[in-house]
DNA sequence: CCTACCGATCGGTAGG
DNA sequence: CCTACCGATCGGTAGG
């Protein structure tokens, strides 16, 4: 879906690719409406007008770059919890896989966790289903956990997987691919704390 | 500083408040680009044009409500951490102020989360100095709960921070005032998993 | 792929 | 507080 193709009338594919690569880094650092169609062209050296020979229209963009933001994060974490490995191991994975797909694809992630409100009514239910999905995997590693014995019969099942999912998400916003951390340190260190939260029982069990 | 005041030539401060806490809404909604000052002006019932009766410009008011959230959580927090009672009730109360500006004050919030990025260099700068002071607070209460051996001596102060705040802060994105749980309770939920995960030792004290 | 242009809207101001 | 307007810019199109 995201692979080359040439189309009659549009020039070769690499352009194309080379707009909404630029019009997703411009989403991300100015927002949908503060990017305009001029920003863009600039990022690439053409006219406004010569957008709409690889583009229909900057909705369209902001569409496909959301999708392609949720491909990112739901095929990169769907093979590690269908994995028969221990709930815990998956659940590091799963986290680490997150915060690499923020860290290695911020303007992607950017506009899935932040400018997707802008979509219109249709693409918008579109990116709402994909993180329920999303969010289903999540869920169904830390039951999964339960019901194993990993974690405690008394365990805040969505409170666990809200913590995850803040953790992975805000980290959009602060996490610096240029600092000392990377991101499989970061996402092991939330998980160390997030993880011996969750395999201590209350004394019950 | 939000109470009321007025000033020679402008009408009685009501209106200002009026105006402000419309565009709040706006900004939380729309974001700064996507709400115009006719989408301002018809929130109140006035032309776009007789708001600058009120205020001076539209990105005064962004800062102006940027500054507003950012005391809502300083002055919440501020006197929690400086109390003396026992660090893991100091940050479970501390997470209880913040969930509660999220939930109440959602507008507020977001601006200050989200939508500060939009201001000029000096008053985002201010901003900034703002989230850093707010930090601090939250990093002091989980570095006394190391030193007063609350949490082991092994603990990971910055990820711990960071995922208070994740938690805390991603609440914009997701949490429903009209929902079944309060703000309180989200907090507590919370807080129970962290502090379980920070209170637990490693085994080698 | 550019030039030139479309109607609409932007934030903000003047003048009353 | 409104009317009328400012220059600038918006997303998008036509025509070549």
């Amino acid at each position: 879906m995201i692979e080359e193709r040439v189309d009659e009338g549009t020039p070769a594919g690499g352009q194309r690719e080379r707009i909404v690569h630029a019009t997703g880094k411009l989403f991300r650092d100015k927002g949908y409406y503060g990017a305009s169609m001029a920003d863009i062209g600039r990022a690439v050296g053409l006219e406004k007008g010569s957008l709409y020979s690889h583009i229909t229209a900057k909705h369209e963009v902001l569409r496909e770059l959301a999708e392609r933001g949720a491909a990112l994060f739901l095929d990169g974490v769907a093979p590690i919890a269908a994995s028969g490995d221990p709930t815990p191991l998956r659940l590091r994975a799963a986290l680490r896989v997150h915060l690499r797909v923020v860290a290695h694809d911020s303007d992607l992630a950017t506009v899935f966790l932040q400018e997707w409100r802008h979509l219109d009514e249709d693409a918008r239910c579109g990116i709402v289903r994909s993180r329920d999905r999303y969010e289903l995997l999540w869920r169904d590693m830390v039951r999964d956990g339960v019901r194993d014995g990993a974690f405690g019969a008394d365990t805040d099942v969505e409170a666990a997987v809200l913590l995850f999912l803040s953790a992975g998400n805000w980290a959009y916003q602060w996490f610096d691919p240029s600092g000392t951390l990377t991101p499989d340190e970061v996402a092991d260190r939330f998980s160390a704390l997030i993880l011996r939260g969750l395999g201590q029982r209350d004394g019950d069990e």
